[in-house]
DNA sequence: GCAAAAGTGTTGTGTCTACACCCATGT
DNA sequence: ACATGGGTGTAGACACAACACTTTTGC
């Protein structure tokens, strides 16, 4: 006794620009696409949004829709390159649909969650930088203020972050050549997964 | 162009009994139902398992299935009780529909990570529990040895547990008298949010 | 008294924040 | 020289695991 409803599948895409988290829209709303028969989630996904240029995507949640249709969203992160498409900061979005301003914000929550206990920054980082470009991109998701020194440390610990060769000149006000880093991996690793209750050593 | 497919809900019901970790399963596989035009996806999760005697239903993940249909899961917790229904130990499963092992897993996996950071133990004790009981619970869902002398202080710390007033008598063998305990929600609560890359503290 | 089970005291370790200090560059 | 931004050293707070020890019961 199963009914047919239509099945949309929307992409969330976040990233941040010049210390802004920014969404992608398509006219006004999150992109969209209408899932055909048979085929996968992540095909509809590719027809919303480039997928290309996401480093990063995982499923955020489905939901019916007012309409009654049914709605999946899709979480994606790409570093923050330049201007192609209709990127708009996240904070106070008008005329969105019902329902997308609130799939933003769990796109913001999941991002904001595993910026403290996995790698997911190098999703939005570009391929090298310095430790004062990557703590803009952690102030702008995390919305809160981040230490230079100790976002350094952390990340370096934990494996995380990898320094390069070369260094970065500094701008006309002077100040030390900074160094290059990049992310050690390009995949999504938890690198802190037993904050507490961790298994016994030996 | 968005062709229509049939949805189904699946729940993935878990419970700690005698130290074993088990998972609701209805006619061999997880309980399910279809979903209907134009109703929400708990009312059709209500349809396939009791609602009622879960602590605690979050979404899990959507997919389409080899039929093309989609199927989302829920993980669904509730506490040990006795038998109403077919329980089966979540290790090596036979038999079950394609897809479904994967789900279980998935519902394993986010338990497992929550019970590290939340009090979502609740949905798995029992009103009031020492905290040997509790410790077998984590135990089981957990999959690695749990100190008890530990777990107690950690969640009291946390502010998770709460003293009640009784105590448990001792049983055949001696040994003192267990105190006993209740979690103080019974709803999700995020108890150690920022493990890493905590806000300022002023 | 002795074994069993529960609970507390204490030590050591690791990870984090905060802040003082040192380094390298431009003007 | 001095301002500016980058980086390191170090101290203190905190949460945790591990283990010794004490408490309270049954036999």
């Amino acid at each position: 006794v199963t009914d047919s409803t239509s099945h949309t599948v929307l992409g969330v895409v976040l990233r941040v620009r010049d210390g802004r988290l920014e969404v992608q829209l398509a006219d006004g709303a999150l992109p969209a696409a209408g899932l055909r028969a048979g085929e996968g989630l992540d095909v509809a996904l590719a027809r919303a949004v480039e997928v290309d240029g996401l480093a990063h995507v995982e499923q955020l949640e489905t939901r019916v829709l007012e309409g009654g249709g049914l709605a999946t969203a899709y979480l994606g992160l790409r570093p923050g390159g330049d201007a192609d498409g209709d990127w708009q900061p996240v904070a106070g979005l008008p005329g969105l649909p019902p329902g997308h301003a609130a799939l933003i914000a769990a796109g913001q929550a999941r991002l904001r969650a595993k910026l403290s206990y996995t790698n997911v920054g190098f999703a939005l980082a570009p391929a090298a930088f310095t430790i004062s470009e990557l703590r803009e991109v952690y102030v702008a998701a995390l919305r809160h203020d981040v230490s230079a020194t100790n976002l350094h440390r952390v990340l370096v610990r934990r494996g995380v972050l990898e320094r390069l060769d070369g260094l970065r000149a500094p701008g006309r006000t002077g100040g030390r050549p900074a160094a290059l880093f990049q992310f050690s991996t390009q995949r999504l690793e938890v690198t802190d997964e037993f904050a507490a209750l961790r298994p016994p050593q030996r």
